[in-house]
RNA sequence: GUCUCCUUCGUCUAGAGGCCUAGGACAUCGCCCUUUCACGGCGGUAACACGGGUUCGAAUCCCGUAGGAGACGCCA
């Protein structure tokens, strides 16, 4: 059997660090397995789905390298939604309902208030059929729930292990609204019978949805179910749900705000709550390599974003200039050569900080002459005339320190400062040949150049 | 309230009754390298939620308490 497996996120707002992990942990099992992975849109509420957001998923999928086998939509398929209600109509299995919201939110409240779970009582599997016809001549428009067996539900979670649910704690589920529009639960089982999902790898929000959603395929067809698993959701860093932080988290916010890689993110969210080290992965292919969905823990990780910031600076540091060569000709930023990179490198912790040094190698810096005035005007004195190479910077530097008798912190320091106007950054004798001795000597100066 | 899952260093985890004076990774701290900061290399500090029980012996099994996450929608 060929593993298929689908990410099936509804296009109602952006990626973010929560639901990205299901389209990470799909597409890894995919690809570990030689499986397919589907990308679905699940956009039956046209209130809330928009274009705007269904082009942004797949644009930042397509940038976090998660790229999809086989695309489908829901609103597409609502042909196949009815043809499969109609079927379990005429087998019983569905039933009309006329209560207002109104009226269930008070039943709920008062099974609360009893201290019973809030379950659907029932009640219009009580009205007879005239009584049907009745609500329906006088203008009610009936939604429709499927009728659950009183059976504990069971299946072998991949990450749960064995699980049971009690019937008695759920509801018979609404499939089909008010106004004839077939919701989630639903689709999402005719759509993963139709299309021959076999796996499904979601959040642990899911489980319960698991048991009916199980009720439901049996339903359907006399194929197996697929296998189920259910990893638990994030937590963030102070302890807060993910769900109240959700906002600050979207992936495009971390691409054009924060400037994170996609394999930063990639790489920790593969790894977060697994038994496997965190570390910085240079390719997709390598993290798919090493996924076991047995690998991950059912306790709640922590998401940080000092984490992912830490794990994103390692991977820069890491690139080679080949790997890196394309996206730094798009800063459009002249003589950004090799040798500039594996200057600066080091230095980066977002790919956005290369325009820094790029700067101080290119551009006006104010110098930072400080108490050293008399010692830096000594040293432009001994600076050595052009071409310069990465010798350059010790051999003048001797020099300095046999006019000056300075060595160490005390030589360094000065010079770094006066010629980049910081006291940290990459290794001087890189830094200076690009720095060049025109800008170099007027900051040895006091001048901005 | 009911149901599900969980609780080992700051963080992610290893650990399936004696191999545990609890191992690894990240972070942190220190040292080395670099005649400077960083990068890199090498080391150190640091944890079994609590209370009972079972057992010769418990991080590991059982019960309870506390705490955390999720679910209980005509959302997905």
């Amino acid at each position: 059997m060929t593993v298929y497996v689908r990410f099936a996120p509804s296009p109602t707002g952006y990626l973010h660090i929560g639901n990205i992990r299901a389209a990470l942990y799909n597409y890894l099992f995919a690809r570990r397995q030689g499986g397919r992975f589907l990308l679905r849109l699940d956009d039956t509420d046209q209130e809330r789905s928009t274009p705007e957001y269904a082009a942004a998923i797949e644009e930042d999928m397509r940038w976090l390298g998660l790229n999809w086998d086989a695309f489908e939509k829901q609103s597409a398929r609502t042909v196949r939604y009815d043809e499969e209600l109609e079927r379990l109509k005429k087998s019983g299995r569905v039933y009309p309902c006329f209560e207002t919201q109104g009226e269930l939110d008070l039943k709920r409240k008062t099974q609360l208030g009893r201290g019973l779970p809030p379950v659907y009582d029932r009640a219009a599997l009580k009205l007879t059929p005239e009584g049907v016809e009745k609500l329906i001549a006088d203008g009610h428009k009936p939604h429709w729930r499927f009728k659950l067996d009183p059976i504990d539900v069971t299946w072998n979670d991949g990450v749960q292990g064995p699980k049971s649910l009690p019937a008695s704690a759920l509801s018979d589920p609404v499939i089909v609204r008010e106004d004839g529009v077939p919701l989630y639960t639903f689709c999402s089982i005719v759509d993963d019978i139709d299309m021959g999902i076999t796996h499904i790898i979601r959040g642990e929000d899911h489980v319960t949805n698991t048991s009916v959603q199980i009720q439901i395929w049996n339903a359907l067809t006399d194929k197996p179910a697929p296998a189920f698993a259910h990893y638990p959701l994030l937590v963030s860093a102070d302890g807060t749900p993910m769900s109240k932080r959700l906002g600050t988290l979207s992936i495009r916010q971390m691409r054009e705000e924060s400037h994170i890689e996609a394999m930063a993110i990639n790489s920790l969210l593969a790894k977060l709550g697994t038994s496997d080290p965190i570390a910085p992965y240079q390719d997709i292919e390598t993290l798919a390599a090493s996924f076991d969905l047995g690998k991950i823990s059912r306790a709640t990780p922590k998401f940080d974003m000092q984490d992912l910031k830490h794990l994103n600076a390692k991977i820069l540091h890491q690139t080679p200039y080949a790997a890196i060569k394309d996206r730094l000709a798009a800063l459009q930023l002249a003589d950004m050569t090799e040798s500039f990179w594996n200057a600066v490198r080091p230095n980066l912790e977002t790919l956005d900080d290369t325009r820094l040094w790029w700067e101080i190698t290119h551009q006006p810096v104010a110098s930072m002459l400080g108490e050293d005035a008399a010692f830096l005007a000594d040293a432009a004195a001994l600076l050595p005339p052009a071409p310069w190479d990465e010798t350059t910077w010790s051999s003048w530097t001797n020099a300095v320190k046999a006019k000056t008798s300075r060595k160490g912190k005390e030589l360094f320091m000065p010079l770094r400062r006066a010629l980049t106007g910081l006291d940290h950054g990459p290794e001087m004798k890189a830094l200076l040949p690009l720095i060049g001795y025109e800008r170099s000597i007027k900051r040895l100066k006091g001048e901005t150049a």
